[in-house]
DNA sequence: CTCCCATTTATTGTATACAGCGGCCAGTTG
DNA sequence: CAACTGGCCGCTGTATACAATAAATGGGAG
């Protein structure tokens, strides 16, 4: 009941965007394939309007591109962009950490993060961390990024920090769930949850350069766990974005 | 004829999206003012369908807001959010300038943009500076900076940089006819000039520190052209965007 | 006189019908 | 046999009709 109440109480573009969203990431849709629209209405179950408008709104996303002559088609991107995509949200959420450091916070400000922090303590204390325990790994990670972008105060540093968390691999999880297959998977852990640490440190010290520079090399552990899957061939399943990126071995 | 055609070859959104982006850049929809979507019709002059496209593109463009309850309203900038969306372009020009410089560039590359610096040079050689004179510098530096942009060889932080310098008081040229009316005109301008100068050559010498300092100390120009206007009370009429700007006096 | 509820109205969200355009295939001609 | 052109089909872009929801106003009751 209360799932169709919910599934009811959204609009039907939402819908639609959610579903579309889902049928990319998980491959339904492959890259450079083009988008048929009345595809796409039977694919989510509603008109063709909100169908446009939930395409619109995934362009806008990045996951599709528009075609010149007329509609969209799933982006495709190279390694490389993947890369230079964790490089801009890194330095968008550099420049979050160094304003908030340089305007400084309040205690009761960073008290959410503290305490986030506290639990990701908890989560990775164990010397082994499950499947689900990377699954809330990602959840209070997520948070903790989301707190962060908010302590700079600035609604568009923040905007501009969601839009460069959009693309699934380019979010400050894209790939953890990558890194329960790996071995180095703890450590990566450990050392993420050191630049946690240190850029509250930082902003509360408000050593802007400090906040910025730890941010910044955090977002390249993302990178890190990229390069590591692709190398092992094999944890890029566990990453649902893994279809948009062109592998250089399939042509 | 050549007008009617470009008129009548444009799609129906994007009239729509000219027409109501130029309303509310002149004031013709104050901020926080809803939009109904009946006078955006008959404002535009198209049929609801396109204008709800053109609505949804100006609230990813960031002129609009969704109202929770539907429909969209102008939104409304404080100064503060002003400066912000400056400091962001400039932090999204000093990465690309930063990558350029990083990975490297052919003297191919550099050659419009040392082009573009000269014209800028010829132009901002006489000691006065006309009104045209300022309109010609708009086009020439929206032009440096696009090129620079294309200098990372990277469309996501192309994409990134784009989507930073949308709004129209966060753009490169967004103060600077403002400048026109203010005395310290010419001086900001060889400044300015000096700094694509130094981010040319920082980026041919592979500097990417000081490229992407530079670029971030250049965006700051606009910031205090904007506290000059501002202070002076008067040029702001010269920034279209000056209507989304709440002012402290009003009210 | 004031406050709350109901009704009405206006406005948005959705669906569908229509038209214009581009792409594709086949037929014809050089 | 190959290339070009013409027509047909399917698609997107646009317009409009319909439904549902939220806001506003008026009336009634406390």
């Amino acid at each position: 009941m209360a799932e169709r109440d919910s599934e009811r109480s959204i609009s039907q573009t939402v819908r639609a965007q959610l579903t579309l969203r889902d049928l990319i990431l998980t491959g339904g849709l492959r890259p450079g394939e083009r988008i048929s629209e009345l595809q796409a209405v039977e694919a989510a179950g509603v008109s063709r309007t909100p169908v446009r408008m939930a395409l619109v709104r995934l362009e806008e996303e990045g996951l599709l591109e528009a075609i010149p002559s007329g509609g969209f088609m799933v982006k495709s991107f190279s390694e490389r962009d993947v890369l230079d995509s964790i490089e801009v949200r890194g330095t968008m959420e550099g420049l979050a950490a160094r304003l908030a450091a340089e305007r400084g916070v309040s205690v009761r400000d960073t008290e959410p993060m503290r305490e986030c922090l506290a639990q990701i303590d908890e989560l990775i204390a164990p010397a082994e961390l499950s499947f689900d325990g990377f699954s809330a790994y990602v959840a209070l990670n997520a948070r903790f990024h989301a707190l962060l972008a908010e302590l700079s105060r600035s609604p568009p540093v923040i905007r501009q920090v969601d839009r460069a968390s959009a693309l699934p691999f380019a979010s400050p999880s894209g790939f953890v769930m990558a890194q329960s297959a790996l071995p180095e998977a703890r450590h990566i852990l450990v050392v993420a949850q050191e630049h946690h640490r240190i850029v509250i440190d930082a902003i509360e010290n408000r050593e802007g350069a400090r906040a910025e520079g730890i941010m910044r090399e955090h977002a390249r552990l993302a990178a890190r766990n990229l390069r590591l899957a692709v190398k092992a061939r094999g944890p890029m399943d566990l990453v649902p974005a893994a279809v948009l990126i062109k592998t250089q071995t399939n042509g």
